[in-house]
DNA sequence: GTACATATTGCAAAGGTTTTCAATTTGTGC
DNA sequence: GCACAAATTGAAAACCTTTGCAATATGTAC
């Protein structure tokens, strides 16, 4: 491993130049002769000598790479936001570091100092601790962090904190299924998944409360922490357990199309016939969501597209010092057929 | 940003005593008296200074960085690979970044110099590319590539590349789904999603194919390059349209879970009733795949397991320069009830 | 050929740490 | 208080590049 790893000066030794030579030929420097360029650069290509990013980080005081902080990149919504950030940063040569912190984590300083240590150019935070209504403390580190580098994120802003915000408005993503719904003829509707754990989750459930109350309905909460699949299935049988079949609600809003999986899959196994005898809506629009039976009706909540810009925001904020700012986009509903409508196949591509 | 960084020439000087004093506190060199530490301690601390790693790194002549190589993080399969070797990785204090390479992009001279220019200590390859079946001067650009670093893959071996290999014998995981199949009684199998594009995919085809033969029984392949869920229900549409319904096979072997997804809709929306009119099976054991409609049987490929086991043994071949070996493990069949046998709800876990 | 402007090149410092080796301090036994 | 060993500390080199500045070479106008 590492053999014979040239340096710099090996290449200017061999081409009878000096080592600034060399470092103003590779980086394009207009001030140089045809003739020595042309000299070094067969040295260069004879090797395949690259310079070293470490060295020249150090000098430039800069690492060329970027952190993405979240809590699992298993979850399809993070894995959206990751590669599309990732794609971003790539095509302005940087690189991007996964850093993950646990769903109830708290970022702490020493999480903080292995960003500093690194001396990362900037930091993306998406999600999970960060949106953790307790957020005791989090601005303290996160301003220090900040005097190092430039942050985003992709949630609303934290109180005390001024950075880069940019995210999808979902209280109003919740307020338009609800009002789709309405419009279907539901009235009674329950919202799955209710939790004050996290914020984008704590605003989901805002939305939908609003909506029901603004339309005179009376919001029906199944709360539950964890946001998964077999939660779905439990949530769902904890709920339709507590009251007999004529009480049940008509509609399902899940708060997140990854726990509306098990629901879907507990209300088949009960047998109910769907949308006929339940309605369910999703939240983020997965990559499953439209081949789910029947296919989901759902919110796109843009993680794409935000992946991107954040990571262009971030770039920039690093490069410019901009302003910080904070930008909202409401929710797309996305019509499918689980709650009784038309066709609406439109889908994020897994394998784009 | 980057207000006040402190170097630990400024520790030092504040803390009376030499930088190389103030290094060897941090670092816990035995040699230094309680009395010293402890004055320098107070300054660290004061400052909560963290010392630059990348001038560490280009005097010790490492980053601590892994690089990562996949297709697609969106992908499930790619995604629980990157997770389990991300906290592998972190938990040996390494870092891990995430290079993208398309299925169909070659991996060339100058995406091996990124990895070289960064000094990275070791990379992790995992499927597409690597896996094309026309490997034609891959093995030139990795072998030069292992000179600077250690490569592990989570594929079969790559003629002409000795490193280490970690990876699940789909061609046996098929043999076994077929089997399995057979036992319940189906004779005509279809296999979706051929493809001679990437051996881990030419293996599956594989194994398929020697089992039906080894059964008695014929092959019947609907080949497809890409798989995903839309194409899976373009598949379909092109096998059952292609015969009347009484030479319809009864099982579809599906080339990953992914793809199944779009089976699965199809076949529904075409009015059949699974298990009974068609079984199915897919691979890879997604986190969906317990809660698709029939859930799907499938089969473990270890991406968690191997994402990390290859992690930790780049991470001690970096160390040790450990000789290059090859492992390989039969997937677990996970029976489910999409080919109409006793239940089996395993998974993944997407948020764990 | 001279004087000047301009284009090219090299020297040396800087970036922040770790580590070897030598120097200094401290401790021990008498 | 002395001689010696052991513990502690500091000076300086090394890691590899980039870049400001000075020095040299080249070109131009007369």
């Amino acid at each position: 491993m590492a053999a014979e790893t040239k340096t710099i000066l090996d290449i200017a030794r061999e081409a009878g130049v000096s080592p600034a030579t060399v470092s103003r030929v590779l980086s394009g420097h207009p001030n140089v002769s045809a003739k020595t360029s042309a000299k070094v650069q067969t040295v260069v290509d004879k090797y395949r000598f690259k310079p070293n990013s470490i060295a020249r980080g150090l000098l430039q005081k800069h690492s060329k790479a970027l952190g993405i902080i979240m809590p699992d990149i298993k979850h399809p919504y993070y894995a959206s936001v990751f590669s599309a950030a990732q794609e971003e940063a790539r095509r302005h040569g940087y690189v991007v570091q996964l850093y993950r912190l646990a769903y109830n984590a708290m970022i702490t300083d020493d999480f903080a100092n292995q960003l500093i240590e690194r001396r990362l150019d900037g930091v993306m935070l998406c999600g999970g601790f960060i949106e953790s209504t307790g957020l005791s403390g989090l601005p303290a580190v996160l301003t220090r962090l900040q005097q190092y580098m430039p942050i985003v994120t992709i949630c609303p802003p934290i109180p005390g904190l001024s950075c880069i915000n940019i995210y999808a408005d979902l209280a109003a993503g919740l307020r338009k299924l609800v009002r789709h719904l309405y419009n279907l003829g539901h009235r009674r509707i329950a919202f799955i998944g209710a939790t004050a754990e996290t914020r984008s989750m704590g605003e989901r459930e805002q939305g939908f409360t609003d909506e029901m109350l603004h339309l005179g309905l009376d919001p029906i909460m199944q709360p539950e922490n964890i946001h998964t699949p077999a939660m779905g299935e439990q949530a769902v049988l904890k709920l339709l357990s507590a009251a007999p079949p004529a009480e049940w609600p008509t509609a399902l809003a899940v708060v997140n199309d990854l726990m509306a999986l098990g629901v879907l899959r507990q209300l088949h196994a009960m047998g109910l016939r769907l949308p006929e005898d339940m309605a369910v809506v999703g939240c983020d629009n997965q990559f499953f969501s439209a081949f789910t039976s029947p296919p989901l009706t759902t919110l796109d909540v843009y993680s794409e597209e935000h992946g991107a810009a954040a990571m262009r925001q971030l770039l920039q904020a690093q490069e410019t010092h901009a302003a910080p700012f904070t930008q909202t986009r409401d929710p797309t509903l996305i019509v499918r057929e689980s709650c009784g409508a038309q066709l609406d196949r439109r889908t994020p591509h897994p394998q784009a």
